[in-house]
DNA sequence: TTTTTGTATTCAATTTTTTGAGTACAAAAA
DNA sequence: TTTTTGTACTCAAAAAATTGAATACAAAAA
């Protein structure tokens, strides 16, 4: 389970609060690479907080809830370090996507084709999200310490990842058409 | 959730027992794109099976248990392609490896080393299997049938994933020995 | 001025997935 | 001949994820 494991990368980086581990997930790192809810996020960070993986610093916020500040405690790191340490293994597609490939066939090819061309755009669009992304990175390049280098290598990851899916619908819908001409 | 659509597009192609559903998840389509236990699909069959969306003809095995031989039906069939038709949003990349990224300063380059390494050759070898599937389709791409240039295009998209793994792993693995050297 | 957007968190029910067994027998391999 | 591999299915508990709310207020936009 990588969820656990995901919160605490972040806030090895930094100390973050909820609400903004939240976003890094809907907006950052997450927007493309592990989806969570808030609740998700509410309820595993309560969870590394009760085990002593993480602590809160409440911020009295005037008028509001308290914010609470959570940081990776000595307990969260070797946690983490560890988890880190173990081979990992692939994960599978799990593209809803695939299923056309298997049955396809019971729809018209227009549908297909709709499908595929609003793929590729979506794909696009994430694509250049990353890209801005990976803009501070990959300009100075020969200057980054090693933990931004990561950063920079696993936005590659999600940059490669986007490219590859466009150039595959590219592939998919030339296969089509020409079969269509036969 | 595509779990129950990616079983009715098997059941679309052909009728299949339990286990050979199974089957097609650990080494065909599902060995890449989309994993489920022996419990879930059999699980999810009864579920279908109840729902009348497939049915099945028991298979009297002499000393052994009955084989059920799942069909869809024209309700399941109704089903699936309605599914298809709706648009479906890219999945999130799920990969424990992205973790590396956030969070990889906290263990030591050659670690990380080893295990870009090691998902180097694992790619490698479901690539392998995922070109074995394709060859049937590959050779005589001019004569498929619409049905079999889908499985085609969606075996090219697992073919194409794995070599993007495999490019994005030597990338990772060149950048980090040409910071190691600074 | 009312509505929308953004910050910030919590609760609860349901569905899905994972994990770990257990049953039963045939055929092939050691 | 004993063990392993393959076929074929079932049960149950625990963990994780999804869905749908609800609360509370500030700031900006309409």
């Amino acid at each position: 389970m990588a969820l656990r494991y995901t919160i605490l990368a972040f806030l090895s980086r930094q100390s973050l609060s909820g609400y903004e581990v939240a976003k890094e997930f809907a907006e950052g790192f997450g927007s493309c690479f592990w989806r969570a809810s808030q609740q998700q996020i509410y309820a595993e960070l309560a969870k590394l907080e009760q085990q002593g993986s993480v602590t809160y610093e409440a911020i009295p916020q005037p008028g509001r809830l308290n914010k609470k500040i959570y940081s990776i405690t000595e307990e969260g790191l070797q946690d983490l370090t560890e988890w880190l340490t173990k081979p990992c293994e692939p994960a599978a597609i799990r593209e809803d996507l695939g299923v056309l490939g298997l049955a396809g066939h019971l729809v018209s090819h227009q549908i297909v084709i709709r499908e595929i061309e609003r793929r590729s755009r979506l794909h696009a669009d994430i694509l250049q999200h990353m890209n801005k992304m990976d803009e501070h990175f990959a300009q100075n390049l020969e200057l980054l310490e090693i933990k931004d280098l990561y950063m920079h290598l696993i936005i590659r990851r999600a940059i490669r990842y986007q490219e590859e899916w466009i150039a595959w619908c590219n592939e998919a819908l030339q296969a089509i058409e020409q079969a269509l001409q036969r």
